[in-house]
DNA sequence: TGTATACATATTGTATACGATTGACGAGGC
DNA sequence: GCCTCGTCAATCGTATACAATATGTATACA
């Protein structure tokens, strides 16, 4: 069995929190995971302690580690919160960007893309994840870096269980979104600020989109007596 | 000597950070901090992780941990960040408020009051730093909190940094706070959301006039000459 | 005199053993 | 029949020992 180091278990468990491979509010147990990564129980613990200070896991005292829920609480403010903070993130971004790390970002877009024509959700849902953490790092703002990778946390959670590949729309969007990602990286390359926060606003109103329809889906039809007739003429 | 329990020995780093009893880079070494808490290194080491996580330390592999540095680029962002962060927040709490965190905001802002006409500048700066805390959790928000928690490390260090007890007009600075922390409470009370970002705002300023006049003080006598022959004729 | 290398020392990282706490199950009393 | 209490298993928390890594210093050589 393959042997872990410490960072390559905490981008390990990083990434199954974020696919939901471990699924919100599930229980983490210490001894289990140290068998599975192959290490003792005092690294693992560290790490545990690290995932919870990032806002993956929360942990309670002699009662051991949970990956974070996501509940009605945590969505409303989700919503409430997201908006401002990507703007923000993205307007500084327009300002601080370095070559390199405007590089990043075209690598990782190259990713995604390759991710969304394969048809590999989780793939791409990370490596959506990771282009909009670099325009993260490229905005230099260590406060809101930490409110956007909490945000980004959920919001990476929410697409995933949110997403229906079944769903032909659903195709369409995401090809919107590779579009909507290339005008951004532009917008970020040539400086311009309002034109990136207009961007990412409206990047935002396609992910929210997707994610209303989702919770709030087509009512059923209400002529339920025609329905009735069809099932007993059946 | 005394014995700590985890969550002291938590609070303590914290409380001792904060008041620049360990000054900003200050290298933490583990065997001695465990000898000060009388605690093997196990879990010292997890509090340290935990610290990490919250910002007020950073880590580097095999090389231990340091009190997070204040240096030019994060004073920058700070200026930055902080009043976008400190008016939603409090527009937040506006909204959000519960009685027993009004209660709690009341009794925190009495012991900011003592403190400062007990002249104690370090317990004074905890209590102020308990008193946004406060208006930080009642806002509800863990997205904008991460921001926060990290913004008041860096403000009330500062604010230990910058504070001298000896300028007669930093008292009357100090007492405008308590008025405005009184007229903050009210407006979050009375739900008035305007208001509460008005004030939010000049509390902003007033700090931060408070501390750019440290950074920036009135310039020395350009009139050197007049020094000189002072000096000579001595 | 400057630099490189090897060793000594200090500090961090990990494994394991043991103690403490929690929660579940079942026996006994009401 | 239901509640209470005690025992037991499972899991978490801590201490200690040891391994790995980094840093400082002395010495040899150019």
């Amino acid at each position: 069995m393959k042997s872990f180091t410490k960072s390559e278990c905490l981008d390990d468990l990083r990434r199954r929190i974020l696919s939901t491979d471990l699924s919100p509010g599930h229980d983490l147990d210490e001894a289990g995971l140290s068998e599975y990564y192959s290490m003792s129980r005092t690294p693992l613990r560290e790490v545990l302690q690290r995932l919870q200070g990032e806002g993956y896991v929360v942990m309670s005292e002699n009662r051991g580690a949970k990956v974070a829920s996501m509940d009605i609480d945590v969505l409303r403010t989700f919503f409430q919160t997201a908006p401002m903070v990507y703007a923000n993130i993205a307007r500084l971004a327009c300002e601080n960007r370095t070559p390199a790390e405007l590089d990043a970002l075209k690598h990782s877009q190259m990713n995604f893309t390759k991710a969304v024509k394969s048809s590999d959700a989780a793939e791409a849902a990370l490596a959506n994840h990771k282009f909009h953490a670099i325009i993260g790092s490229m905005a230099a703002n260590t406060y809101l870096m930490a409110s956007l990778a909490r945000l980004q946390i959920d919001h990476t959670r929410m697409s995933q269980t949110f997403y229906r590949p079944s769903a032909p729309a659903e195709a369409m969007l995401v090809l919107k979104a590779i579009e909507q990602h290339d005008a951004m990286i532009a917008a970020i390359e040539a400086g311009e600020g309002a034109l990136v926060i207009d961007l990412t606003l409206q990047h935002w109103d396609l992910s929210r989109d997707r994610m209303e329809r989702y919770v709030r889906p087509d009512p059923l039809p209400v002529d339920v007596i025609s329905l009735k007739d069809q099932r007993n003429a059946i």
